[in-house]
RNA sequence: CGGGACGUAGCUCAGCCCGGUAGAGCACUUGCUUUGGGAGCAAGACGUCGCAGGUUCAAAUCCUGUCGUCCCGACCA
């Protein structure tokens, strides 16, 4: 392809609107262009890339067991009424409505259409195992699309969904799907780690997501570099806080105290009162699927609701409203304890932290008191013992006891075991060999392809620009002859090497823009390519081009040997990825 | 949905407080010069100042509303 024949509006400034570094490449190397917020035009180079995304992963996935389908966009609401997503999902389902007035959904993801089919097609274990996957446009509405590429209102995306017989095989499919998602994201060039992932409602413990750490990733992750461990902050877990509780009670019984005006936990530490935040209780009033329930956390721990939604099974839980605490508890927030008037019928969640608290203080569930000499077995009644904390850096991990990390990080897959909540909502069934009907065991598999394309610029950059991997780079070289005077040596010497380098089936664009050296340098180096050869006047009188790696010191080369060191270097690259 | 900021040329932005002929740089067109790291000179084209009302002799500028964008938060199947 010649420069001039395509289309790579480069931009020297950034657009306004573009905040991370990702963002303003993919726009400045002229990737895509915003039609409005969260809606993205793909242009040739930001295409060629996404194309070859989504070839490395169908060639992982059919290596993997998985089978090409494509499944509508446009979805019936009855079989999101059938999985019960049409309520929960609600927030994020589009809906758009026929002339008839008919209402439709816009596919944000594909458990009910697969299991759907499934439902009607598999109907014996001899059809088992059976990986269905299709790359295509997803539509969600998000409230706040941002961050370009990396959370719009349409992407593009990767979805498989494995049918199995058995618990087992089950596992053997997700363990597939593990794997290939290594292997698809290191032949991307992008250095994405599984982390084990919070599995909300549906439960179990077979869920990784693969994150690439990056600063303005969305996630925090929890890491043990001695023993390995790595999850996400929703989910992960450590060996509890780091500063211990008082040893001795302080008194035989509560004792309440007059607190005027003190309704947070920071205020309760200063003086005159001086209780360090780990001696208080923090009591959360939480709506969990509409029920009224406490949550108790020491003072200087921070609730986690996804573990809220975990350990309780909730589809959805919300802090109640200062107006919901008075009639639950008689207190407005700030006061707020569970020592006394709790009603009976309202559940008490204690976080596991407080085991064996003593000597701590509380509200007192009547604005302007707390208790002091609290015992949290002797004095609560505590429904359930969890873990509801969320993890702080530098506690201590579960399984080596070394301190903890945190860091940022997109998710760009996701690896999901779902096992039968959608089959048995949807009567995807079938005959096992004991002459039995089973529901499926299902697991659910995604890989953001347009954000994985941002992830990568995100991890592969600098000062210069984009410097794609060339296993997904638009174009594996650029040829850049300093004159394009017809008959000149320049671009002679470049549509012969142009000639060469295409016969071996190298991807080359040729720069044959009447531009000065220093904007074709520029903008190869914004967009990103893989490898540059120089073709000017003075090397070429001394026989030699000038070969510049993107992120290597260039070299030279004789004339005749230029071809096969572009095909040598280019090869050796895409080996080194392909693992 | 709450808080904040911003909408002026394709892009980045100035002008607005204090109302009076709509600006700069980059990009674009033409010519000449230049030709190994985002060139120089000259000429040129490009705008209902987001939109709608209002105040005023007069509104990019002041007021009200509205739409859009971005940031922080809430949300994230």
């Amino acid at each position: 392809m010649r420069w001039s024949q395509t289309f790579i509006p480069t931009l020297k400034e950034s657009p306004s609107d573009a905040e991370i570094i990702s963002h303003k490449l993919l726009l400045r190397a002229g990737l895509v262009r915003k039609l409005t917020g969260g809606l993205y035009t793909f242009l040739p180079m930001g295409l060629r890339v996404l194309r070859k995304i989504e070839q490395i992963i169908r060639e992982e996935l059919n290596r993997a067991g998985g089978i090409e389908v494509l499944m509508p966009a446009l979805q019936p609401p009855e079989i999101w009424q059938q999985s019960g997503r049409y309520e929960t999902a609600r927030d994020v389902l589009f809906k758009v409505k026929d002339s008839a007035q008919r209402e439709w959904v816009l596919g944000p993801t594909h458990e009910e259409v697969i299991t759907h089919l499934a439902a009607a097609e598999i109907n014996s274990y001899r059809q088992m195992p059976k990986n269905f996957y299709q790359i295509q446009t997803k539509f969600r509405d998000e409230i706040r699309p941002r961050f370009g590429l990396m959370r719009a209102k349409e992407f593009i995306m990767k979805d498989a969904y494995s049918f199995d017989a058995t618990d087992e095989g089950a596992m053997a499919s997700y363990r597939r799907m593990y794997d290939a998602y290594t292997r698809i994201f290191a032949r991307c060039g992008l250095k994405a780690f599984p982390v084990e992932a919070d599995t909300g409602v549906i439960g179990g413990n077979y869920s990784h997501e693969f994150m690439v750490p990056a600063e303005t990733g969305e996630n925090d992750v929890v890491y043990c570099e001695t023993s390995g461990y790595a999850a996400n902050i929703e989910k992960a877990t450590s060996r509890g806080p780091l500063l211990a509780l008082p040893a001795a009670s302080t008194g035989s019984v509560p004792e309440k105290f007059p607190t005027p005006g003190v309704v947070t936990i920071e205020a309760l530490t200063a003086d005159p009162y001086g209780v360090e935040a780990s001696r208080q209780i923090k009591t959360l009033v939480y709506v969990a699927d509409s029920q009224v329930i406490l949550v108790l956390l020491r003072g200087d721990d921070q609730l986690n609701e996804s573990k809220l939604m975990a350990r309780t099974g909730a589809v959805q839980v919300r802090p109640a409203t200062p107006e919901e605490c008075v009639s639950t508890l008689g207190a407005r927030p700030g006061s707020l304890g569970a020592v006394s008037g709790v009603p009976a019928k309202v559940t008490v969640l204690v976080d596991e932290a407080l085991k064996g608290s003593v000597g701590m203080v509380t509200g007192a569930n009547e604005d302007g008191f707390h208790f002091r000499h609290v015992e949290v077995e002797r004095d609560i009644r505590v429904t359930r013992w969890a873990d509801f904390r969320t993890v702080r850096v530098g506690e201590l991990s579960v399984s080596a006891g070394q301190p903890l990390k945190i860091r940022r990080a997109i998710e760009v897959g996701h690896v999901f075991k779902l096992g039968t909540k959608y089959s048995e909502k949807m009567n995807a069934t079938f005959l096992a060999e004991d002459g039995q009907r089973h529901p499926c065991v299902m697991g659910c598999y995604g890989i953001g392809v347009t954000r994985t394309l941002q992830a990568v610029i995100e991890q592969c950059h600098d000062d210069f620009g984009i410097s794609w991997p060339v296993s997904v780079a638009p174009y594996q070289v650029c040829i850049t002859p300093l004159s394009i005077m017809p008959g000149s040596l320049p671009i002679t010497t470049a549509e012969k090497l142009y000639a060469e380098l295409s016969a071996a089936g190298i991807e080359v664009l040729l720069d044959d823009r009447d531009e000065r050296p220093g904007v074709k340098f520029k903008d190869s180096e914004l967009v990103g390519f893989p490898l540059r050869v120089n073709l000017g006047e003075k090397s070429l009188a001394k026989g030699e081009i000038e070969i510049k790696p993107r992120n290597e010191p260039m070299f030279s080369v004789p004339i005749d040997q230029a071809a096969a060191r572009v095909i040598d270097w280019v090869r050796q690259q895409s080996a080194t990825l392909a693992g």
